[in-house]
DNA sequence: AACTATTTATAAGA
DNA sequence: TTCTTATAAATAGTT
């Protein structure tokens, strides 16, 4: 959808990548925010930008549902319950890496995703 | 796009919503790929469907380099790590469960996800 | 499942 | 960089 029709493989101009990233990043996030609404269904896009910089989008309607439940919590509950939870992430992550060496063999970038999404998931703290 | 602009809100014909379903996940699906490839960016997009069918797409390389690592190993590594990676997943659920009842709080369909995306990312067997 | 009128996304240029 | 605009691509309603 431009002046030309694009080739699908990797842009090697750097300034271009990161425009065409920029303007796609955009289309993508309104596309799946549509789509939840339109269906009424979950979704989650998670993005990694040339530089490494992560973009998270959630289905407008999922995010609701999460923040109605957590506020449906008073304050106290809440709190503790993310302290709760992120210290049991932390556990978890320690114990997955003993076990698995989860970090080498993932990578420092997939071990950045996963985590994302378990905070965002465990605790709204995103 | 389409014959008439489409008001975003939830579809409430039901036919009508799988039919929208259908084509925008194709559509969102293929510029994840684009996306993925043209500006060489990790992407992770989960989508359920209207009857929680789930579809998950990852942007092609990142997938490529999971199996490229993930073939390096011996068939005897690659079965072991699989074998570990199951069961610490299984003893962390357990515990995350028992310290912070995250099925209460999540419901089955966030367990869902966040169980997928655990499997999918720590032992490439979805 | 295929079609097509129309809207939407976007590549290149300003 | 942000804005514009020609063109490609997606898709809503139809068949």
């Amino acid at each position: 959808m431009g002046r030309v029709k694009l080739k699908i493989k990797k842009l090697e101009n750097t300034n271009g990548r990161q425009a065409t990233y920029a303007k796609r990043k955009h289309g993508i996030m309104k596309k799946a925010n549509e789509l939840s609404i339109l269906c009424d269904v979950e979704i989650i896009l998670l993005m990694f930008s040339p530089t490494n910089k992560p973009s998270l989008c959630i289905g407008k309607r999922s995010i609701e549902e999460i923040i109605e439940k957590f506020a449906q919590l008073t304050p106290q509950e809440r709190a503790k319950r993310k302290l709760e939870s992120l210290e049991a992430l932390k556990k978890t992550f320690k114990k997955l890496d003993h076990d698995v060496n989860i970090h080498e063999f993932l990578g420092t970038r997939y071990m950045t995703i996963f985590f994302s999404l378990a905070k965002l998931l465990l605790v709204f703290s995103f």
